[in-house]
DNA sequence: GTCTATATAATGATAGAC
DNA sequence: GTCTATCATTATATAGAC
C-alpha cells in the first residue's frame, strides 16, 4: 500500500531496479559527497554504470529523484512519529531511528552543498518551530513573542545551523563516516543545558537592549 | 585580459605572482567552491594553468596556502579593527569591510566543506565567546552562566552555524553571487530583534525546565 | 532490462621549450 | 619564471549487443 515509503534497510529484495539505484544512491551521496561517480553508486547498488543513467537519465536526475524521495520520507517520519511539535521533533525522530540514518547523512550533504531540499527543509522547520511556539502560548509555557513568524526564522536558523554545523566538527574531527546517533547524543549532553539556561533567564541582566530596540520601532 | 573574477585592490600591481594566484584562487573558490578545476584560477590570475602547480605543487597545496592566508588575514582583522569582543565581531568586521569580501565567501565555502579552517575558526569563535562572557559578567551585564564553557560552545556553535546557514540560503536563493554585506544587513534586521529577545527574557514562562536539570545533577 | 564498450569532455599533474 | 603541449585519469553520457 505505501510502497513508496519502504524503508532501504532489509528489503533490497523487495524494491525495483530503479528504487534500489536511488537508495543506494542516498547512502552514498550521504557518505561520500554529492561529487562521487556514478560508477560508485552503481556497484553500491550491484548494478553496471550504464544501467544508473538508463533509469534515471542523468546524474542530475537521480539526485532529483534522492532529493524527492528524501523529502517523502521526511514527510512520512513526520507524520507518523512526530506528536508534539518540538523545533527539532522531526530531525530527532530521524536520527534516532536507526534505519533512517542514510536520509541524515544524505540531508547534511544538502546542507553543506546548499539546493532546493536545503532551502524546503530549512521552511518546514520554520513552519514546526511556529507551530511549535503557537502551541506554547497557547498552553501558557512559551512567553508570547513579539514577532512569532521573525522568532521562529530566528529559532530555525541557529538551531538547525548550530546543529548542522555540530554534525560537519564531528565529522571534521574524526575522520572516516559519523555515527550520527553518537553525534546527536552529544549534542544533547553538550548543548541542552546551556539551551535551557538561554530560554529559561536570558543572558542579559537587565532589559536596557530590548527596551532600546522596542523604543525605536 | 582575464576579467572573470576580481581580485583584492592593488594586489594585482604590488604581489608577487604565487600571491596573485593565491588571492585569485581565494576569489575563485569563495565564489564556485572546491571543485573548481586549476584552470579557472588559473584563467582569473592572468597565468598559465602550469604555473599553478609549478608554484604549489598540487591543488591541495594551493587549497592550504589559501586556508592559511585566510586564517593569517582573520588575525590580522581581530588584530586591528576588534576592540571589544563580541560573538561575532570578527566576523562582522570581514564582512563590512569591502575588501575582505572575498574572504568570507571563502570562509563560507570551507565552513561548506568542512576542513581544518572551519574547525579553527570555530574554535577561536568559542574562545571569543568566552572571552564576552567573562568581560560581561566582570562588568555586570550579563549573567554568570553555570558553565561558561559549555554556553560558550554553545553560543559559537548556534550563531556560528545560525549565520553561516543564513548565508548558504541567501545563496540558495538568488543564483549568483552572494552580496555578503547586503547578507550581513538581512541577518542584522531580520535575526537581531528575536536574539535581543531571546537574551534578554527566554522564551520558557518558568522556570521548571532549569530546575528539573539542575535537580538531575 | 541489463550489460559491455565507447564517445566525449574535463580533470590534476608533468615535461620540456624559451 | 613562465609558457605550451601533453600525459594519464576520471567523469558523464550514450550506443549497441544480448
Amino acid at each position: 500500500m505505501f510502497k513508496g515509503a519502504a524503508v532501504p534497510e532489509g528489503s533490497a529484495a523487495d524494491l525495483s531496479t530503479p528504487a534500489r539505484i536511488r537508495d543506494a544512491a542516498i547512502v552514498v551521496f550521504g557518505e561520500r559527497g554529492f561529487g562521487v561517480g556514478v560508477r560508485a553508486i552503481a556497484q553500491a547498488a550491484g548494478v553496471s554504470p550504464g544501467l544508473v543513467n538508463h533509469h534515471f537519465g542523468s546524474k542530475d536526475g537521480l539526485r532529483q529523484a534522492c532529493d524527492e524521495h528524501v523529502r517523502a520520507t521526511i514527510r512520512t517520519v513526520k507524520a507518523e512519529h512526530v506528536r508534539h511539535p518540538t523545533p527539532d521533533a522531526t530531525l530527532r525522530a530521524l536520527t534516532e531511528i536507526e534505519e533512517y540514518a542514510p536520509y541524515i547523512a544524505y540531508l547534511t550533504q544538502s546542507f553543506q552543498a546548499g539546493g532546493t531540499l536545503m532551502v524546503s527543509m530549512f521552511e518546514q522547520m520554520t513552519a514546526d518551530v511556529e507551530a511549535y511556539l503557537a502551541l506554547g502560548v497557547e498552553a501558557g509555557t512559551l512567553r508570547a513573542p513579539t514577532d512569532p513568524k521573525a522568532m521562529a526564522r530566528f529559532m530555525a536558523v541557529h538551531n538547525g545551523g548550530g546543529f548542522f554545523l555540530f554534525l560537519q566538527l564531528s565529522a571534521a574531527r574524526n575522520d572516516g563516516p559519523v555515527d550520527y546517533r553518537k553525534a546527536l547524543r552529544e549534542y544533547a549532553d553538550q548543548m541542552m543545558a546551556p539551551a535551557i539556561e538561554i530560554y529559561t533567564h536570558g543572558l542579559f541582566t537587565d532589559s536596557t537592549m530590548l527596551d532600546t530596540m522596542l523604543a525605536e520601532e
